[in-house]
DNA sequence: CATTCATTTCAACAGTCATTGAACAATTGA
DNA sequence: TCAATTGTTCAATGACTGTTGAAATGAATG
């Protein structure tokens, strides 16, 4: 049996949060909202150099987790959304299929959240 | 800036998630709910070798994602359903401190799932 | 007690990834 | 235009990861 395209994705995806570095880059974003925060900022803020913060930047932007937009010499990098929103339902997607505790004990975790 | 802890931890989930075939092998489990799969007939649903499979599993077993429990000569393995509640979580939290839209932009893609 | 079955462990290899320093744009303001 | 600011790209290095085949473990069966 060979990989789906959407596993791939979904992986590719994953494994781009799946880094401390990166992950604290998405949280960061997270609650910079949608305006987001131009790069030079979030390296101070994460505690990352400026050249290292670029390449997990690129990681994240070809996942299509953030997305970059310039504003003069600055670039604003801020979370997508609708990305995380299919990747979370995407990992626990089928669940409910056939097991639908499954889902209810996911929702703590959700609500916790928000 | 140092990395925290709770980082480390939330990175080593997403990134054991962060494969392909760990992808496959954790949906597959969610799918089988709590009474969890044989780990031979999760290697052929998978359609990977025994030896590679039994090392993708130590790795989502070590992120606390999935657990083991052995019975007669086979061992069963199913999800951890509160630490990828934990998990999930962690990845979102902190969203709606400041900006409540972007909790209710990641609804649809829960409600999608389940 | 020897055999079979289910699965794991080990060693080795190729490939990928993260980090660093140095060099390179692009934009702004004097 | 010159210089400062803001970020990115590049090359090199060391570390880590995934896969494979062979050997080993441990539990059940006859």
């Amino acid at each position: 049996m060979n990989d789906s395209p959407a596993d791939d994705e979904a992986a590719a995806r994953l494994s781009a949060l799946g880094h401390p570095t990166r992950l604290r880059v998405f949280r960061t974003l997270i609650t910079a909202g949608p305006d987001g925060m131009p790069a030079g900022e979030l390296a101070a803020r994460v505690g990352v150099a400026k050249n290292n913060l670029s390449s997990h930047l690129n990681v994240l932007r070809q996942g299509g987790l953030i997305v970059m937009r310039p504003s003069g010499r600055s670039r604003i990098y801020a979370v997508d959304l609708d990305t995380i929103a299919a990747t979370i339902g995407y990992l626990v997607s089928d669940c409910c299929q056939g097991h639908p505790e499954v889902c209810e004990a996911l929702s703590p975790g959700m609500e916790r959240a928000c």
